[in-house]
DNA sequence: GATAGTAACTATGATAATCATAGTGACAAG
DNA sequence: CTTGTCACTATGATTATCATAGTTACTATC
C-alpha cells in the first residue's frame, strides 16, 4: 500500500483518534498496557504480535506521549512501557469496546453464564456489569477504578499463550 | 503484507472489537453513519478514502450485522447504508473516542474557545461538555440522544471535503 | 435522440505495511 | 564457557492500500 493517508490534521476528535487506534496493533498493546503488562516479551506473547511490529507501534505510543518507556533493571539494562495520563485516559475507549462486545460480539453461551471479564468497582464491591456509572455507589468508572476478572475459558486462553 | 492474523475467535472482549474497529476506515466510515451520513459518494468524499475501500469495509460491516444495504431509489436503483442496533450500539465508543480527543488530541487554541464538537442533550438541552452522563438531568447518553455542533473550523473543513 | 450528468460501484498497477522466521547484544547463572 | 533471558533488529514473501480511470444504469438537458 502507499502510505496511509495522515488525518492527523483533521480537526474532527473523532478523526484525530483513529488516526491512533485504527490500528489492530495498537488496540492490543493498549490492552496490555491498561491491564498492568508492561515487559515487551509478554506484551508480545498476549498479542499474537510479531516483535518488529510490537517495537514499531511501542515507539510510536512513546512518541505520541501515550506511553513512556523506563528502565526497570540496570544489569543487565533491560526497559518497559508505562502509560502516562494521556494513555491512561484511553481506559474509557478500551472499556466501551469491552462493554460493547460482551454484549454485541459472542454467540449466546459462548463465554459460559457470564461475561468474558466480570469487572468490580474496586471503592464499593459491586459488580459493574457493562454500566457507565457503578450500580452501586453512583460513581464515574474511570482507569484504575476497576478489578476484572476473566471467566475460566479466557484465563485459560491467556495461559496458553504466554506457555 | 500478509493476512492479517484474525482475532475473531479470541474470548478477549476487547480483541473480539478491535478486529472490528481497529481499522481506520471502519472508523471513519462508522463516524459517518453515527452521523447519519448514508450515502457511498458522500461517506467516501467526508473519510477521504477511496471507493475501493468503502466498498469492501461497508460489505464487511453489512456481513457483520453493523450495518444494512438498502434502497432508497427504484429508478434508478440506488443503495445506501444504515445501522442496525448492533452498529448504533458503538455510539459509546466512538463517543469515548471524541471525549479523549476533545482533551488530549489538540493545540491550545487549535479547536478556537471551544470543544471542535459541542453536544447538547436533546431532552433537556443541556451542554453535555466531555460527560458520560448528562451534566443536566443524569440520564446515560446513547446513540440519538445529543445533538452535535460542529465549531466553525470543523463545519468549514467539512465543506471543503466535498466541494 | 445524442450528449452530458449522477450515483454506486469495479479494475489496474505501484507502493509500503505486515507476517514469519531467524539473528543480535548485553548480561547472568550454572 | 555454554546455556538462558530479554529487548529488540534484519530479511524476504505476501497483500492491503492508494491513486486513477473505467463501468453500469439510469435521468435530465439540448
Amino acid at each position: 500500500m502507499p502510505k496511509r493517508a495522515d488525518l492527523s490534521d483533521t480537526l474532527c476528535p473523532v478523526g484525530r483518534s483513529a488516526e491512533l487506534l485504527g490500528d489492530r496493533a495498537v488496540l492490543l498493546i493498549l490492552r496490555e498496557l491498561l491491564f498492568g503488562r508492561r515487559r515487551f516479551e509478554l506484551i508480545a506473547a498476549n498479542t499474537g504480535l510479531g516483535p518488529q511490529l510490537v517495537s514499531a507501534r511501542l515507539k510510536m505510543l512513546v512518541a505520541e506521549g501515550v506511553a513512556e518507556r523506563r528502565a526497570y533493571s540496570e544489569r543487565p539494562l533491560r526497559h518497559d512501557y508505562w502509560l502516562t495520563d494521556k494513555g491512561k485516559a484511553l481506559f474509557d475507549i478500551l472499556y466501551a469496546m469491552r462493554n460493547w462486545s460482551e454484549r454485541w460480539a459472542y454467540a449466546p453461551g459462548e463465554t459460559g453464564d457470564g461475561p468474558a471479564i466480570r469487572y468490580v468497582h474496586r471503592t464499593c464491591g459491586a459488580d459493574v456489569g457493562t454500566a457507565k456509572i457503578c450500580p452501586g455507589c453512583g460513581a464515574e468508572l474511570g482507569y484504575g477504578d476497576l478489578k476484572g476478572e476473566p471467566s475460566p475459558a479466557l484465563k485459560a486462553e491467556q495461559v496458553s499463550r504466554t506457555a
